[in-house]
DNA sequence: GTGGTCTAGACCACA
DNA sequence: GTGGTCTAGACCACT
């Protein structure tokens, strides 16, 4: 499992990690029923406190995404493709909303903002 | 100046207070040279700690968005047109990237983040 | 009696107001004995209040270098050249103290200092 | 961490805890990288409030020179020397151009400037 | 343990 | 009237 946390952006590291596993799932990147690094291995890995790395771990189990097998450690979750489709396009129409309300608040055009997706688009496809 | 504030969201009030001032002079909902509500006046308002304002106004002040008259109060700055265009763009990149980030993660392709962009425009334009 | 004003400097103006009279008075550019500009008539001519002005002058009286005469208005007091000559020499390595003492912290060379002195003198004298 | 703080000479706490720490840090007194002291512990030592103390580490981390590092304290950042360089001829810079203005306004000459200086220098180097 | 935020209320400097 | 500073003490999030 590849995560890169950013120890000076002022966004809780437990945070990073959520989202940061949350997207690996969702794009699939990491595989169903696979299990994920152990708390102590990640937080080393990391150069964080265990205890950061258990509570994201806890947050994902509460929201579904991961499942705990006692004794043996924590699973991804097995989530119907539709679901993670819903979540998928929430997730985005959630932050695409901040967008949007601000750019009609700043007098911006829709093909203005596209413009700008187009450039994106073109710097972070692989 | 009409502010709202949510004070059950986790958003320190500062920081709300702030990121709407911001906005509303980026979108010059609040003309240049305006004398800005006092203190005492919008915590009185929102029912808050004037020191909660007290800190927002300084923080825009040390961004260069407000500027002090000793005993007078608290003014918006002339900022040229230029620099606001400019800040505003990066203020819509910076929102817009963690989008794109997400899509191609997710594969999610550009014309349907278009789409959901046109849809969001079409609620929420005025 | 020439002054100029920074209203967004954060130097309180009575401050400033003081600073400059006194340095007119110290280097002579305003003569022993001559009345000064009405509190009135400054304050208009500085866009400032009133009261601003005449605290400033309160201050420059205690001090010594104003002398009120009532009903007539205020006069600028005669100083042994001595006693200017030394008021000077205070003033001057007040501020150099300043400078020496961080430099001097700063691991920073008296060449160095020297030298900044040099080139300041370039770009102040007339 | 040594600190002294003058409770009765009008500068504020928080600007005079800013002042001697960015000198400190300028100075190579504080190295890169190592931990401050502690919010309460410096509250404590300079019977002060917490708050203020807090006050100021937060400015001095807006000004890039303590870096943050959550749930464990505050660091000295980590800052070119060439940048270093810039920034204490920078104060100095400043300090001095007032001693030079005064100079020239008062009749002095460079060279009675550079005498005052030795004499500082002579008064002050370690 | 760490720092961050907020309150209520005081006092001060400035205009 | 304006904003700025400080206190004492509370509660919270993060590690």
């Amino acid at each position: 499992m590849l995560l890169e946390i950013d120890h000076h952006c002022g966004i809780p590291i437990y945070r990073q990690i959520i989202d940061r596993i949350r997207r690996q799932i969702m794009a699939g990147q990491i595989q169903e029923g696979r299990r994920l690094t152990s708390v102590r291995e990640l937080a080393a890995q990391l150069r964080v406190n265990p205890m950061t790395v258990s509570k994201a771990y806890a947050m994902l189990e509460s929201e579904g995404l991961l499942e705990r097998r006692r004794g043996v450690g924590l699973f991804v979750a097995k989530l119907s493709s539709a679901y993670k489709d819903q979540k998928r396009q929430i997730i985005l129409e959630e932050i695409l909303k901040q967008v949007v309300v601000s750019a009609v608040q700043f007098g911006v055009s829709e093909k203005k903002i596209k413009e700008i997706t187009s450039e994106l688009y073109k710097k972070y496809k692989p």
